[in-house]
DNA sequence: ACGGCATGTCCAA
DNA sequence: TGGACCTGCCGTG
């Protein structure tokens, strides 16, 4: 799954292109039939989007709960009003591969000739097609067919007149009242672009300030703190220089306000850039080396074996709660 | 063709 | 703590 920013980045996608437009549903692979015929018909009034679920509201107080869990994607095709902060023109939203970036995650920084569907300025709409894979050129596509052919398995599909959002693998796809999509929100840690952000820092230092627990653990708990993932805990771990295995209450307090100060900023750079720059302080050129292949954009993330960017220590790789954490025992001693 | 693996979360024992 | 859930990509043969 997309870490967090991914996921705010499609429920700006869905505030441009779906809401205050009327729907169809369908559940193409049929699993959740039920559910697309209560909303088919019906407008979309409004999108939220906190740490990595997404809720859609629908008339008559109708909410679309998604969460797209480790697999989970939505697919962009039709006609697309493009966000002007969404730099990245690929219209695939949240898919993973195995190297452990999104494939939003293209670089874009050098790519703003013709093929770039990126704007800096005025929203404006064009087409792309479903299904953009890594080489795709997010040229408009005029002669697709309208409505997309479904391809492979899609739990639902909603379409506009001119748009089309399929979402496939989700881990939860359900339909909630008000009060239980409340519920839900009110459960998960602060999330900085949901949260006021002095609040936000308050609740997530004292909740890690009063735990036994690691504090590699509780950056990846989503009561504690919402939206920060595999990849980002292990870079704001080590740009904190933290140890992963320090409790979470022996954490110095300055320290816990600059790793969410910390997350805030990676935040808001994930969201702006479709990309999970970790390493922004490096300089113009370092910085151009690292993109340009995407096992060298991270600090410690999937980095086991190789020399620290910093000690030269070889990074070290564990298992932790099933997940694997990555980080240099000199510089985070 | 097939097995392993992946940016996640919940729940039961 | 371990299993269940969900899909697609990549390496291996």
């Amino acid at each position: 799954m997309p870490e967090g920013h991914s996921v705010h980045r499609i429920a700006r996608q869905f505030d441009r292109n779906f809401v205050g437009r009327t729907v169809t549903a369908s559940s193409p692979q049929g699993r959740f039939a039920e559910g697309a015929a209560v909303i088919s018909g019906r407008t979309v009034t409004s999108v939220r989007a906190v740490g990595k679920q997404m809720f859609l509201e629908f008339d008559d107080d109708i909410w679309l709960r998604v969460h797209l869990g480790m697999y989970g994607a939505w697919d962009f095709a039709g006609e697309i009003l493009v966000d002007p902060t969404i730099a990245s023109a690929n219209g695939r939203m949240g898919q993973t591969n195995q190297r452990g970036t999104t494939l939003e995650d293209e670089p874009i920084l050098d790519s703003a000739g013709e093929n770039s569907l990126t704007s800096i300025g005025a929203p404006r709409r064009t087409r792309v097609h479903v299904r953009m894979s890594e080489q795709t050129t997010g040229l408009p596509d005029e002669g697709a067919e309208w409505p997309p052919p479904i391809v492979g398995q899609v739990r639902l599909r909603l379409l506009t007149d001119v748009t089309c959002a399929d979402l496939r693998g989700p881990t939860a796809c359900e339909l909630l009242t008000p009060d239980e999509v409340s519920a839900v929100i009110a459960k998960l840690g602060p999330d900085p672009l949901v949260d006021d952000v002095q609040e936000g820092e308050e609740r997530f230092v004292s909740v890690v300030r009063r735990k036994p627990t690691s504090i590699a653990l509780l950056l990846m708990d989503p009561s504690v703190v919402s939206g920060i993932g595999n990849v980002y805990r292990a870079e704001l771990l080590f740009r904190a220089r933290l140890n992963p295995h320090t409790p979470g209450r022996d954490v110095p307090e300055e320290v816990v306000r600059e790793l969410w100060r910390d997350w805030v900023r990676l935040l808001s750079i994930g969201v702006e850039t479709g990309q999970m720059m970790t390493m922004d302080g490096l300089g113009p050129d370092a910085y151009r080396k690292a993109m340009a292949h995407r096992d060298d954009r991270h600090w410690v993330y999937h980095r086991a074996g190789l020399p620290c960017r910093v000690c030269g220590t070889a990074i070290v790789v564990e298992e932790l709660a099933t997940r694997k954490l990555y980080w240099c025992p000199t510089c985070q001693a």
